[in-house]
DNA sequence: ATGATTCATCAACTTTTCTTGATGTAAAGG
DNA sequence: CCTTTACATCAAGAAAAGTTGATGAATCAT
């Protein structure tokens, strides 16, 4: 029942942040039916060539890409250990929530929870 | 077997890019384990009150808090259905994904892929 | 070699997010 | 009332993230 730590805690938060935008989001969607190259993802967002290696960057670093080179393409696909592990943190928080519910620690009445 | 939409991404991405700082997984780590008033969350963190208080409207806004006042605390617990549905995304990303490998589309080999 | 294609990277700029300190507000106490 | 407590909000500055257009590097075809 440890709690994670402050360094996992800045780990994950690495990693949600790389989930926070939509194109990016958009990208984990296409990849999720295999693996493809820049010039397939290009087509398929409409976004800007520069502005998707940018984001296929930040997806790589927080570990929720995997990345090939064969020839001139490089292909990208998902690294299904790193979205899985984003969404198990965020299944134990919600879990560990439920199963203390009922128990609640009262903080208060008399407030002498505070300072 | 129909895959995101854009408007569930942008609601998806916001969501996660409340879960994109340390401070505020702390947040819902003491949360986990039951309702804490402002002062108790000021205490464990450290963190000055402005400051929790930005990363707390940032966590509510996103669907992942509920607050609740009484008299002049305001007590804030975990929304179990905000953190599970983030849970749930990045566990369908998952299995999609896994579920394809095998029959992976080939971009390549004569590059008519791309343009 | 030359040129074209695929992609990464960089510099400059814009936008968003975060932090800090101050001020505002509502509830409770005396 | 007046004060204190608990919290939200605001304004200003700092920092981080995103966009765009240009340039660079590697691969391949001719």
């Amino acid at each position: 029942m440890t709690t994670a730590t402050r360094l996992d805690m800045a780990t994950m938060a690495r990693r949600y942040q790389a989930l926070s935008d939509p194109t990016r989001l958009e990208i984990l969607d296409l990849l999720s039916s295999g693996e493809r190259c820049v010039c397939e993802l290009t087509a398929a967002t409409g976004a800007a060539q520069s502005r998707l290696s940018f984001h296929l960057k930040a997806l790589l670093d927080a570990g929720l890409l995997r990345a090939r080179r064969s020839g001139r393409w490089m292909y990208y696909s998902i690294d299904v250990e790193g979205v899985a592990g984003g969404a198990s943190y965020l299944e134990g928080l919600s879990e560990r929530t439920t199963n203390q519910a009922g128990k609640d620690h009262l903080c208060v009445a008399d407030g002498s929870c505070c300072g």
